[in-house]
RNA sequence: GGGCCCAUAGCUUAGGCUGGCUGGAGCACCCGGCUGAUAACCGGGAGGUCGUCGGUUCAAAUCCGACUGGGCCCA
């Protein structure tokens, strides 16, 4: 909104003036000049978390991103260098190829390779940025300054360079390894997720729930068999052992077929509720060593298969006591398979796609062979029960399939041998909120495994690992190094992706044997947790600080402490020995305002930048920022709306309010701290301080949320009572040096608080100063953002303010004993009379005027209590506290003066009204018409001169009794007497229709 | 099955660590008032088993335990 003629109301509204704001800083280059900070200043560590580059952002982004930006903009303000605030993109992975896959109706690896790596690669390059604009589009309407001319991508040469380099001191220092290990395994995506990634897709499913016979070997003719349950029977044809736990009690029961059934004793309820012959009784070390019959063949002998061993994981709480292990396929089962040394059985291919090393099932997804070995079983009588059962199971977090567990080979990043530094790095970490620490964060940190890096992919930082032909690795740690490996120049430009490396081999260093490289691509979680020092191309160019330090300062969503606060540290504290940051504030998940998690699919989820068009972006950020961010949040818009109006609409128009009164008569506003000798300035201004030093230590603290509601208590008593009790101190007819005090203070205080807000409103903070102070919307140099943080002490009068409370305090009670005398405020009262101590000295002789003013009484005594009989009940109202001690009184009635006093009032009451209507300016003048009869025509004609002066009326003309053509005037009705009025404009007013503030430059004709 | 967090009026919540006077606010609702910045404001009213049960104590929303419900995470 521009200040053309015409439109709009006094104060603008929040969101058009955020319009007007965002124009004045494009035009002005505000935020260029704002968003590093102080050049010279003390370094604040920053990176921001790169969003996935194909993924659009959502309302829980907006949250993080206005935790983040309020923490930025305050450190701005006290003078910091932000290092760095460039945006930052996660290019890598799956959700790409995802997208591009889709795109070409692409469903498998072998396709990809048909497609051709090198263009597949190239397109999901092309497609990373395509979302951008929209993330971009969000900061820019929500106000969050980075640098997104300048962004870092974790698919860009230098990045992958500074990655490689990382990796390469890892595998130096024995902390990356390669290994054959049960990870989970996607069948679409072909390769092993993370543990970090597999905490994204936990779901409820229904399972297969059956309970199988194994029959054991040597019984001497007696049919014994061991119940065994498990929820996957497709991993059966892939039994070992069977694990029981040593000291457990088990029974053998006689089963349906009269043979016996072994079983733990714990279970033995669930499997035979009514009951059962109890043969044999056994312990879980009874039967170890005893053999089976497998129960498909396909496996085949071995050494040491086929046999009970014991194990303290074993659990009979919800199976039968015995645990079928098939080592291929859990970690615990290879655990246990590999200490019994009985080797692996695997017949799924690459898709989790049975081969033909178990024929029953060749070519059947892993899933669905589960019903044909089921129905294979229970032909032969092993099948003892069949059901299904809910349970929640991992699915893969990009495209949704059952994921598997399974043996394959991958790199490891050693976690678990640096996991007391981990602990010991995450204890001088500074969580928000706290418990996370120890909690949720330090649980997972002790639990650490080793980080399954490697992905059988194709979009991702390469791996730089060749292994020759005698298995000797060697890791490449840099382009030169590769260069000199290869001995040839590598092309320029180089791009480092699987086109660019996966041709290029050597001879082995050690053994002069061919070296290829290992075709991975690693874990895109790796990328974005080096960015701290990737950004920079560390250690390659120079950082602009010493790069391995912590940050000082991290905030993203909840789902970051699996993610990508766990990768930073893990990476700080295998390249850096040091914590990954300072700070590190997580934010819960936003709900949707029945308390439900959003998604697309429920049609719940609120579009970011479709609500910040609806609230405007200070709404949005301010009423997140009233929310406790540290437990999930529920969205109410109307809420979010209703803050923003009651803080931040007020603040608006409260510069209105001084804009209109003070300057507009050229009284420029306070640049430095006023020294008032007035009571309700100087208590003004020591409210503003309370308020400066609450918000700065919220601030220093982390927590805005505290700031925020001191702010809003401040633009509260600012509103409600500072400017309710000052208004008349404004008019440009009043005592010059009163009004300038209160218009020193006045504008003091506004301008302070445009700067204590502008972390939190950025928009309206500087709508505030500009308005306030010269030289409007014209130079970068006024902006509040470029402003230093109020850091000066100002005066704290906290007698003075306890004084205040005080007064606020009686005008209730006398509020309430004029309520209950019935007599409204319009009609003057003569005493309000206190029972007890004198008025508070800070305030002394003025709490009185103010009670009078506000109270609308003629005078106020203050009486000793032993005096109370002087005033009677017959003409005095009292008001007791809860003991009956009498504490106030009031008079009862209003003297005939004072009653026609109230009828002046009561009249000029609507003569402002018809002002009002009718939108005329407070500088515009009226001829005014007025007729009445009886007590109020007395009234009004005692009292003509005051009510032409307030009502700025040129002529009054007042005729008796009704007027001849009364359909042209306004009618009241006065205490039963009729009141007519009609007001016109008269010549020398500002332009017809302005009711708003007349334009500031046009001003000096008013 | 394990871990972390939460539960106060119809809604949003303060207070809880350091137990103590009738548990505060805001929105919405009802009655009344005020209004030359405000989609405001002021007074009064109605609305609370402070999730449930038990314990500690002269005294519990507050400390302890169990349970119920909800959220997130892990197995």
């Amino acid at each position: 909104m521009s200040n053309e003629e015409g439109a709009g109301p006094t104060a603008p509204s929040l969101i058009d003036l955020e319009q007007r704001v965002r124009a004045f800083w494009k035009s002005t280059g505000v935020p260029a000049r704002s968003l590093h900070g102080r050049a010279d200043g003390p370094i604040f560590r920053f990176t921001e978390g790169p969003p996935t580059a194909n993924g659009a952002p959502h309302v829980g982004h907006l949250l993080a991103r206005t935790l983040k930006d309020v923490h930025l903009r305050y450190r701005r303000m006290r003078g910091y260098r932000i290092v760095s605030p460039m945006a930052g993109w996660d290019c890598h992975g799956l959700p790409v190829e995802l997208e591009i896959e889709k795109r070409h109706g692409i469903r498998s690896k072998k396709e990809i390779e048909r497609f051709g790596v090198a263009r597949f690669c190239e397109e999901c390059r092309a497609s990373t940025l395509e979302v951008a604009s929209v993330w971009e589009s969000m900061s820019d309407r929500m106000g969050y300054w980075l640098d997104y001319a300048h962004p870092y991508l974790t698919m860009s040469a230098p990045y992958i360079e500074s990655v490689w380099w990382s990796l390469k001191t890892l595998f130096d220092r024995g902390l990356l390894e390669k290994g054959y290990y049960v990870l989970p395994y996607c069948p679409r995506c072909e390769t092993p997720l993370s543990s970090h990634e597999v905490a994204q897709g936990y779901r409820e499913t229904t399972d297969p729930s059956v309970t199988v016979r194994f029959r054991l070997s040597e019984t001497g003719g007696f049919p014994r068999s061991l119940l065994v349950w498990t929820t996957t029977p497709w991993t059966l044809p892939s039994n070992l052992l069977i694990a029981a736990r040593p000291e457990l009690a088990y029974v053998g029961v006689r089963g349906p077929s009269g043979g016996e059934e072994i079983l733990a004793e714990s279970a033995l309820s669930r499997y035979y509720p009514d009951g059962a012959e109890v043969l044999h009784r056994y312990t879980g070390r009874d039967l170890a060593g005893r053999t089976y019959e497998p129960l498909f063949p396909f496996a085949g002998a071995g050494p040491g298969r086929y046999r009970v061993v014991l194990d303290e994981m074993v659990d009979a709480s919800d199976g039968t006591g015995f645990v079928h292990i098939a080592p291929s396929y859990g970690p615990e089962d290879q655990r246990i398979g590999e200490r019994e040394g009985v080797g692996h059985f695997d017949p799924l291919d690459s898709r989790a796609v049975f081969t033909e090393a178990v024929p029953p099932v060749h070519g059947k997804h892993f899933k669905s062979a589960d019903p044909i070995l089921l129905a294979d079983l229970e032909s032969r009588g092993a099948l003892e029960r069949a059901g299904h059962v809910k349970h929640t199971y991992p699915f893969c977090w990009r495209c949704s399939n059952a994921l598997l567990y399974r043996a394959v080979d991958s790199w490891f990043v050693r976690t678990r041998k640096i996991a007391d530094a981990l602990v010991r790095h995450n204890a001088t970490v500074t969580w928000v909120p706290a418990h996370l620490r120890e909690g949720r964060f330090g649980n997972f940190l002790g639990e650490a495994k080793d980080w399954a890096l490697s992905r059988n992919r194709y979009w991702g930082t390469p791996l730089p690992i060749w292994v020759c032909e005698a298995g000797h690795p060697t890791c490449v740690g840099s382009f030169a190094e590769l260069a000199a490996a290869s001995g040839a120049a590598l092309p320029t430009p180089f791009d480092p992706h699987r086109m660019g490396v996966d041709s290029i081999s050597f001879p082995c260093a050690t053994c002069g044997a061919l070296a290829h490289r290992e075709p991975y691509t690693i874990d895109g979680w790796y990328d974005s947790g080096s960015a701290p020092f990737a950004q920079y191309h560390y250690p390659f160019e120079p950082g602009p600080f010493d790069v391995g330090a912590p940050l000082d300062f991290v905030a993203e969503g909840l789902d970051q402490t699996r993610g990508w606060f766990y990768t930073m540290l893990v990476i700080a504290t295998a390249l850096f020995d040091r914590p990954a940051y300072r700070v590190c504030i997580s934010n819960g998940l936003v709900l949707d305002d029945a308390g439900l998690k959003m998604s697309k699919s429920k049609g719940n989820a609120v579009e970011p930048i479709a609500l910040l068009e609806r609230l405007g972006a200070d709404a949005t950020r301010w009423g997140f920022l009233l929310l406790d961010y540290t437990e999930p949040i529920r969205m109410n818009e109307a809420a979010m709306l209703q803050a923003a109006n009651r803080t931040l609409s007020t603040l608006v128009h409260a510069t209105a309010f001084y804009h209109q009164n003070a300057e507009a008569d050229g009284l420029p506003g306070a640049s430095v701290e006023p020294a008032p000798t007035d009571p309700l300035d100087r208590w003004l201004l020591s409210r503003l301080e309370g308020t400066r030093e609450a918000v700065t230590q919220s601030l220093e603290q982390y927590d805005p949320r505290d700031g925020a509601i001191a702010l809003r208590a401040f633009v509260d008593d600012l509103s409600t009572w500072y400017l309710r009790r000052s208004r008349p101190r404004f008019w440009s007819d009043r005592n010059a040096s009163d009004r300038r005090s209160a218009n020193d203070a006045l504008s003091y205080a506004l301008l302070q608080v445009a700067h204590l807000i502008a972390p939190f409103a950025p928009f309206t903070a500087e709508h505030l100063v500009q308005e306030v102070g010269g030289g409007r919307y014209q130079v970068a140099e006024r902006s509040v953002h470029l402003a230093d943080w109020p850091s000066h002490p100002g005066r704290r009068d906290e007698p003075l303010e306890r004084a205040m409370e005080g007064v606020r305090h009686d005008v209730e009670i006398g509020r309430e004993l004029r309520q209950r005398v019935g007599v409204k405020s319009r009609i003057p009262l003569e005493r309000f009379i206190l029972v007890g101590p004198s008025a508070p000295p800070p305030l002394g002789n003025e709490a009185d005027r103010l009670l009078a003013e506000e109270l609308n009484v003629t005078s106020v005594l203050r009486v000793d209590p032993g005096t109370l009989h002087e005033y009677p009940e017959s003409d005095y109202e009292r008001r007791s506290d809860g003991a009956g001690q009498v504490l106030a009184l009031i008079s009862r009635r209003p003297t005939p003066e004072l009653r026609r006093e109230g009828r002046v009032r009561e009249t000029l009451r609507r003569l402002q009204s018809l002002r009002k209507d009718a939108s005329l300016s407070f500088l515009e003048h009226v001829r005014a018409e007025v007729a009445s009869d009886g007590d109020l025509f007395e009234a009004i004609q005692g009292a003509r001169g005051r009510i032409a002066e307030e009502l700025l009326a040129d002529a009054l003309f007042l005729s008796k009794g009704a007027p001849e053509d009364p359909a042209r005037f306004r009618m009241w009705e006065i205490e039963g007497e009729r009141l007519y009025a009609r007001l016109e404009r008269t010549g020398g007013s500002v332009p017809s229709g302005s009711n708003r503030r007349p334009d500031p430059v046009t001003r000096s004709e008013a």
